[in-house]
DNA sequence: CAGGATCCTATACGATACTG
DNA sequence: CAGTATCGTATAGGATCCTG
């Protein structure tokens, strides 16, 4: 971190673009809610998410549903009941987003500390 | 996760709210950016960050810092120069973001190669 | 049940010009 | 240099109603 030169800078940048792909990815205000609802019950339904998040839509999730299929992080698996049983599933992929799900909840609780304190 | 009771869905819902808190600080379209410039080069002036990040509007970056600074994860430093001389840096709270913004940056590049080769 | 269609508002953001 | 002020647009998101 000592080296400021253009060759730094470069790489900076780099590094810059990777992050902005993961926050295109993870944008919006219910997307990590969404994921984690359904890391967390393995498989989830759309009304089961709709009651785990306070607030949003199904508007908003069905929006959210489609962008993070779209990035490949959910799976939707139709069942052919009547009437049709639609469950979301992680993929591999959206598994890996696990540890940046953890680090968020552990800053996010350390941060209400500092915050309310200070 | 096998035991999916009342009680895991408070706690469920507990740590949604930590990862909101976490999201409500990082929202945006710059904050991640801004809070990497300062990190890589330690300490920062107004028009530097302008210029490393691309696209950002002098407006915004006005923006961003003030919502960083009333946050507590930068420091704004002002010395008494002519004109005056404004240095940005991240404050230890601010410092423990490192690790969520490295998560970023590696999912990121994973992510790209999933995508670009699926 | 799992969404889609429509309408509306708030705010995020961009561009440009200006100031101590 | 380090911002502020003003204006305009685009998008995000909410509310409500509808459908196979």
């Amino acid at each position: 971190m000592e080296c400021k030169t253009e060759n730094f800078k470069q790489e900076y940048k780099k590094e810059m673009r990777a992050v902005q792909d993961s926050m295109d990815v993870l944008h919006g205000k219910w997307k990590i809610a969404v994921l984690s609802s359904i890391c967390y019950y393995n498989k989830r339904r759309f009304s089961d998410i709709l009651s785990d998040i306070d607030g949003i839509s199904n508007r908003m999730l069905s929006k959210e549903l489609k962008e993070l299929e779209f990035n490949k992080l959910i799976h939707r698996n139709v069942l052919s009941t009547q009437p049709v049983t639609v469950e979301y599933t992680l993929t591999e992929h959206g598994n890996t987003l696990k540890t940046i799900i953890n680090n968020l909840h552990e800053w996010g609780v350390e941060h209400r500390k500092k915050i309310v304190e200070g």
